[in-house]
DNA sequence: TGTACATCAGTGAACGCGCGTTCACTGATGTAC
DNA sequence: TGTACATCAGTGAACGCGCGTTCACTGATGTAC
């Protein structure tokens, strides 16, 4: 293929970064560097032009993930603090449970973290996510919001383990009304 | 090492199962079957003599994982129906975050699963465990215990994910909190 | 109970495959004049 | 602005390795007499 310009070498390596920050969420660890070479139409040789390893790409995109989570609609915090009933019901849809790839890192991560995966630099970019997310739920001082990070985050793992039964719909449901109805 | 009887073949089939039910927890289907036979003392060779397949295995070791899981301390309810402050206290304690391969399935393969790990009959395990969870915490009829089970699991899950920061154990405490003022 | 033979649990080498990574090569882009 | 050459993004074959699975073999166990 020859030689691409500087603009378009750097279009590509966004483009990689952006893919493995979806596939990563929607299947771990799991991706090879071929499938995700593919995925932005490239071959697997050129990888290591722009990436020392595998793994540094995966901190990368893990970066990537949380740092545009934070622009989800699901994020906008209400006028007088905390989250607004709609970003709860936004966070809690079927539509969130369904599009893993684009949806909360902290609730498509938590598991694959947990286990070590994606280094250890990962972990405190988890944990600075988590952080967030809280303080974006947290109502006053004696609400930090942890407890309501964990309603949210279990309905949408929980929802997810059993999105082909009737329960899925069932768990998001009880836990958009539990939320409502406490804070 | 020549043939072996017919009990200690079925208790090193056995010891496999139970050996898979624990690693399958603490590392999802990154199980090799060189690794999980020599947890057990065994070579990889005489794995096919015991099952189809890893797949299968797997499913086995899931089943073994909800049944097991029934029996544990952090499931024995109150007199009064519901589970006792004592269970949810056990279920979100230190101990129970940090001994993944021994705790609760639902907790630990929420994720394997809902990314399709372990098969379609793992699935419908995992749902059936969900309900049996839920059902656990059910209270009366106003309360399926389904938004409790997101708050406890999604602590369980965000406090290992976490396990080396501060916010671990604030995590266990707020959802501790949380379930025992509004239950 | 003892003997002779069939069975089969476990062994370890071997298979084909996909993985992460390396590398010689290509040829359009970037740059020096 | 044009030309000549160096650069380097992307290609595709190749590497060593670990994986799931197969198989010929071993020898103690199980069984028929």
């Amino acid at each position: 293929m020859g030689r691409v310009s500087q603009a378009q070498a750097r279009e590509n390596r966004q483009r990689v970064v952006r893919a493995v920050a979806e596939l990563f969420r929607e299947r771990g660890a799991q991706v090879s560097v071929v499938d995700l070479m593919k995925e932005v139409g490239l071959t697997h040789g050129g990888f290591y032009k722009h990436f020392d390893s595998k793994e540094a790409l995966f901190e990368e995109a893990m970066a990537l993930a949380f740092q545009e989570a934070a622009a989800q609609e699901y994020r906008q915090p209400a006028a007088e603090g905390g989250l607004s009933e709609q970003a709860i019901a936004a966070y809690l849809s079927v539509e969130h449970r369904d599009a893993v790839a684009e949806g909360c890192p902290v609730a498509a991560l938590a598991t694959d973290v947990a286990r070590g995966h994606g280094g250890s630099t990962a972990q405190v970019q988890y944990s600075d996510g988590v952080a967030q997310l809280a303080r974006l739920l947290a109502t006053d001082e004696d609400d930090d919001g942890l407890s309501r990070m964990c309603t949210m985050v279990g309905a949408l793992v929980l929802a997810r383990a059993t999105r082909d039964t009737e329960l899925s719909g069932a768990i998001l449901t009880a836990a958009r009304t539990a939320l409502n109805t406490s804070g």
